[in-house]
DNA sequence: ATGGTCGCGCTGCGA
């Protein structure tokens, strides 16, 4: 049995600041994926989430205070990889696996495209490399759990405002039509599988009073190859902790 | 309503 949190932190060392240690104690979570550590090698607080029994391993940004995604957990991993092979994502730090017996882990930070259409094509082209890289993957490693931040609501039901938001960057059409093709792909939301109720948000925005008013979009996910449906037992979006402009999703399976 | 608010590294930028 092993619990997986997955949590866009927005910058660990802010998230320490408010609190993140004593919260990781508390839900005791066996892996957590982190995403958005805005932080460099030897900045994480390594030393306080060493000290509370995990194995800490990231893959930073070239660029400082920028994106980032880690994978802390309390076994050592059997193997790591960091990226995806393809330099123009790594250079970003946007994906790292760990390798725990026949499962393969793998925190991810999709790109968003908010600031323009720059950014828009850089997540089109990265959201289609990385389904290309999960199927190149799967040929050897066939049980997978993809947990991160996909910057994507999937359906209709995981954003506050349908209607006015499908001009929006995460909601649009074709963003939701990739979701959809990937998991035709054989992948399962573990969320939805054990709930199918609306406004179960992941995110918010800072501005406007959005948390406060639950305005919030489900864009974080742990996304498990369809191999692994049954051994779901149970999965939480944790919407009372503070720590960033995400909250922590969780899911706990039988391996 | 083209605002609003954060984190990080620097005096702006990306989300």
């Amino acid at each position: 049995m092993k619990s997986i949190l997955s949590y866009n932190v927005n910058g660990i060392r802010s998230a320490v600041g408010k609190g993140l240690i004593d919260f990781l104690v508390e839900i005791d979570p066996d892996i957590v994926c982190f995403q958005e550590t805005k932080a460099q090698p030897g900045q994480m607080h390594e030393d306080d989430f060493k000290r509370i029994g995990y194995h800490v391993n990231a893959f930073s940004a070239v660029k400082k205070g920028y994106s980032g995604v880690a994978i802390f957990s309390k076994q050592k991993p059997d193997h790591i990889e960091y990226g995806m092979g393809i330099e123009k994502y790594d250079v970003e730090g946007r994906v790292i696996r760990a390798d725990f017996g026949d499962i393969s882990v793998i925190s991810v930070y999709f790109p968003s495209g908010t600031t323009g259409d720059i950014r828009q094509s850089f997540k089109m082209e990265f959201l289609f490399d990385f389904q290309n890289y999960l199927a190149q993957l799967r040929k050897t490693r066939t049980k997978l759990v993809i947990s991160g931040d996909y910057n994507i609501c999937r359906l209709w039901i995981d954003i506050h405002n349908p209607e006015k938001q499908q001009g929006t960057s995460g909601f649009l059409p074709e963003e939701r039509e990739w979701f959809a093709n990937f998991v035709a792909d054989g992948f399962v939301d573990s969320f939805r599988v054990i709930n199918q109720e609306k406004h179960q948000y992941s995110w918010w925005s800072y501005r406007a009073g959005a948390r406060q008013n639950n305005k919030g979009w489900r864009i974080d996910y742990h996304m498990l190859t369809d191999n692994l449906t049954d051994r779901i037992l149970d999965a939480k979006i944790f919407q009372d902790a503070i720590h960033s402009d995400h909250c922590p999703v969780w899911v706990n399976l039988d391996f």
